[in-house]
DNA sequence: AGAAATGATTCGGC
DNA sequence: GCCGAATCATTTCT
């Protein structure tokens, strides 16, 4: 009578119960989970052990806004930030995996002692074990999602360049400032004198483009507010004119490129007084430049300042 | 602390 | 693809 009784509470088991919610959702949410995985493998946060996957896929990602050479601190903090999240998924991660399993082990015993009372089958028990893995995984792919949000936000603070701006040294500027002044008539240097520019300011080709074009701008919004800059610019390579005039040779020694830093013939050669009156006059300082743009084929040195002949 | 300066980004036009 | 313009985010100056 007993063992009958047993094995028809076991039918009714089998039909109900554990039996619904089973072997279905585990499909519907593996894409996402196998994306998170696979970015957080990508970023270095899962996966092997201090993997060079990190620094590779920062230097990748920079290497493409281009980047001061001086980035290595904002490489190293980076890293250790991400090393710090790396941390913290794994530690997470054990303890999910050491609660599962605890949990698992537990729930197994209790119904092994259930066994002796009630009908257990084996079945049952994969189902209950299957059901904890699944809550415990959810609750690791959450887990995987914060860890992939915070990865995110550190890598957009690291590598939008706004944030970690740096002034360019004085050396640079001043290189720069002197191109633009002594071709204020045209300041629009050709991809050479850009790539020259950038080598000289140790800056990149971009930062070159970029400093024109705020040049541009702002000293078309203001042109008195950057005379006092223009005239000191103005007699250095004023200065500098004069001195190749003496020497036969060409004080241009870093002139490997096609262009010349010298412009005498904007500078009208009266020194700069304190005095209201403009004392450089820079061609075509109305800000129209535009137009007058010269095509990029144009990068024949000598004829470099032709302005307003009219 | 607030203003000014400055380098970078975004967007629309050509 | 470059440029001007507007804007953002940070640094430097006051």
């Amino acid at each position: 009578m007993k063992p009958a009784l047993f094995s028809v509470l076991c039918e009714i088991k089998e039909k109900t119960g554990l039996s619904m919610r089973n072997a279905q959702e585990e499909e519907s949410q593996d894409p996402q989970l196998v994306r998170l995985d696979n970015m957080l493998l990508a970023e270095g946060v899962a996966g092997p052990e201090k993997g060079g996957g990190a620094a590779a896929a920062v230097s990748a990602a920079t290497s493409s806004g281009g980047m001061s050479p001086d980035s290595s601190l904002e490489h190293s903090d980076y890293k250790s930030k991400l090393s710090q999240i790396r941390n913290i998924y794994h530690t997470e991660m054990e303890k999910y995996d050491q609660a599962c399993s605890e949990f698992t082990t537990h729930v197994m015993n209790l119904l092994r002692e259930q066994s002796r009372t009630r009908p257990v089958s084996p079945r049952e028990i994969e189902r209950m074990v299957a059901i904890i893995h699944r809550k415990f995984s959810s609750i690791q792919t959450q887990l995987k999602q914060s860890t992939c949000e915070a990865v995110m936000i550190l890598r957009s603070r690291f590598l939008d360049a706004r944030r970690k701006r740096r002034n360019f040294s004085k050396q640079a500027t001043e290189v720069l400032n002197e191109y633009f002044y002594s071709h204020l008539a045209n300041p629009y240097p050709s991809e050479e004198a850009k790539e020259e520019l950038a080598k000289q300011c140790s800056i990149t080709v971009s930062q070159v483009c970029n400093w024109f074009g705020n040049k541009r701008i702002r000293y078309k919004k203001n042109i008195g507010k950057f005379q006092e800059e223009a005239n000191i610019y103005a007699m250095k390579t004023a200065i500098v004119a004069t001195q190749s005039e003496d020497s036969p040779h060409t004080p241009n020694s870093t002139g490997s490129g096609g262009f010349s830093l010298t412009g005498p013939d904007l500078f009208l050669g009266v020194p700069p007084m304190n005095g209201e009156q403009p004392v450089y006059m820079g061609a075509q300082t109305n800000g129209n430049w535009q137009g007058q743009n010269t095509p990029p084929s144009a990068t024949s040195p000598g004829n470099d300042h032709s302005e307003e002949s009219d």
